[in-house]
DNA sequence: TGACAAATTTGGATCGATCCAATTATGAAC
DNA sequence: GTTCATAATTGGATCGATCCAAATTTGTCA
């Protein structure tokens, strides 16, 4: 019965026609006979045919409808959602995606990205771990293979990428929580030594500068960008002799972590700090207190990640094209909006 | 330079031997002589060869090193972490995953595992969207490929399964609550028409048996599995004339929820109402307050998934084997464990 | 040096689908 | 019935790596 797989030649022999006929069926020709077409696939379905496209591939012509994504750290979920959004446009573009994930080691970012090379992968979305090069990319680029970059920029490399507009954003968040009349904003959480944080960090000090506010050295508090670094931020915050009132936070995963924090020194977010989170998380709307943001749409950045892989990948050789998306600030309960903005002035 | 990629037949070229001689290098044979071993991989190394799995799969010997994973809702953080389990594992073994999300789509779920197999995938870990049948599974089965069925299992099919023992852990929970002088405890979010909620729910039953309270119906709250479902289930609970004043919830999400919308309504999770989550994803260790939770350890689970699967790769055909992870109460203090007794009695 | 075993190397055939040039069937027009 | 165009079909050759049996080289010992 199931000795050894269905082959077109078996197709062939079984419909009695050529196995040349039953591969201009199955890529849907228009040469072939009507009549013939439906034995054909008669006989496809009653044989329990599967495509073998590893062989097709081994053709030069075909492309093998795999492409890579690897991100940084997918048990964060920015980029689950950014994998969401990638796996819903391959999906329907009748490809399928090797997801990796290197946990931000560089070497574990090398041996996934030979792997995927060597299934012939056809594009990639890639999220870089810290301390990626541009030569990394050489490789793949010298082999044609398009890659896109996301979420984090990796200067020098020749290849597309696709950010955020991180310090625009950061700015906006500044402006507004200046307007709420906040003189003391903090910026916590995130590794300094990463373009995102840089960049949000100048976004942080055009808003600063904008809003006639002074630069403090101090109010820069990192931490690892996670829920359990925010709550360490902010506790190291509020060490500071002339205490912050508001903070704009690296991520939002570091903004839930200052919440958690101000409410185990028995502050209020909202009320009695006020926060700002950055990417708009899934949770962001639905957590007490709803979290002001920056939304920077992951599954939206995904699916135009893969859209552009995907233009990249049909149009054969394409130029590097860089897009900048767009950012908006959302203004919810965490930066105390509703609230009167006399408090703050009087709070420290 | 770059015209055609480079072949088996070029290296073999360039270093003065036969293919026969370079494909030994390649799977590392002792056969060849360490001076010719030597050349050969310098030479790869000089012309940046690729090897390429796809040719080498065609024979039908080798296993692809490919398998695939398959979940119903990669946004949720559970799934994000069962996959990172999976491709720790994977991964150190020299494989590589497509992974695909469902979100709960049969016809998807359909699409992405036919894609798989014409793709040759040695083996599938899936935790199947709403619906699957065990006929969906029928032609993996047939053809050999070994399935591993995670989180939700599938009554009928053939298949190996490693799943959480969910009775166990929803009895345990509510005998805590009981302990705690809990009378009216709710069950809250959560689709009905799934095996996980059937089994918690049953362990919910059993724990009430236990403790000698009666099952009261209306205690039973379902919605989606998310944090907007949790808020919405604890409105709905609060409706109840004799309200409760513990609840175990369906997962962590819910939990959350559920702390959101008692917050909402002026009430401190952990100190007004008892609360106790399912799984423990990452962020219940760190919320405000800590959520009690029952562990499940979703990264844990993927590797064992994992494991389990490369073992039935590796021994070819493979007998289904059913695995049920252990599981245990993680106490903090969303359930208020740390607070007299007394007064949930007095909180109705 | 010759005989023989052990260590290395190698040319074809092979996997499954595609492509191309070439062939055969069908139809229309005279 | 022949001619020519069009429709439909088909037999290799091909992609890149592996496997096998067979050939070659090297080493050992009488």
């Amino acid at each position: 019965m199931s000795k050894g797989r269905v082959t077109v030649v078996d197709i062939a022999h079984a419909a009695g026609v050529s196995k040349s006929t039953v591969s201009l069926v199955l890529q849907g020709s228009p040469l072939v006979n009507e009549a013939t077409r439906a034995k054909v696939n008669a006989v496809i379905r009653d044989l329990g045919y599967v495509y073998n496209r590893a062989a097709a591939n081994l053709r030069q012509t075909a492309s093998s409808k795999i492409i890579g994504i690897v991100v940084n750290d997918l048990t964060n979920s920015f980029f689950a959602e950014l994998a969401v959004g990638v796996d819903m446009v391959v999906q329907s573009a009748g490809y399928v995606q090797f997801l990796s994930n290197t946990g931000e080691s560089i070497d574990r970012q090398r041996e996934v990205i030979a792997s995927m090379r060597e299934h012939g992968i056809s594009g990639l979305i890639i999220s870089p771990a810290r301390g990626t090069e541009a030569a990394d990319f050489k490789p793949l680029v010298a082999s044609g293979i398009p890659v896109v970059l996301t979420v984090r920029n990796i200067s020098g490399a020749k290849v597309s990428s696709l950010l955020s507009d991180n310090r625009m954003g950061a700015a906006q968040a500044v402006a507004h929580l200046a307007g709420l009349g906040h003189r003391r904003i903090a910026f916590l959480g995130g590794f300094p030594d990463t373009a995102v944080f840089e960049d949000r960090l100048k976004g942080f000090r055009d808003g600063l500068a904008a809003a006639g506010l002074p630069f403090a050295e101090e109010l820069i508090v990192g931490s690892a960008p996670s829920r359990a670094g925010g709550v360490e931020a902010i506790e190291r915050a509020m060490l500071i002799a002339e205490r912050p009132t508001a903070a704009l936070c690296f991520n939002d995963a570091v903004a839930f972590g200052v919440c958690d924090g101000l409410r185990a020194r028995r502050m209020e977010p909202g009320a009695d700090f006020a926060v700002i989170g950055f990417d708009d998380v899934i949770e962001a709307k639905t957590a007490v207190p709803a979290l002001t943001t920056v939304n920077v749409d992951p599954q939206g950045m995904g699916r135009r990640a893969a859209q552009l892989l995907m233009k990249q990948i049909n149009a054969g050789k394409a130029e590097p094209e860089a897009i900048v998306g767009a950012v908006r600030l959302v203004v919810r309960q965490s930066c105390g909006a509703g609230m009167k903005n006399q408090q703050w002035r009087n709070a420290v």
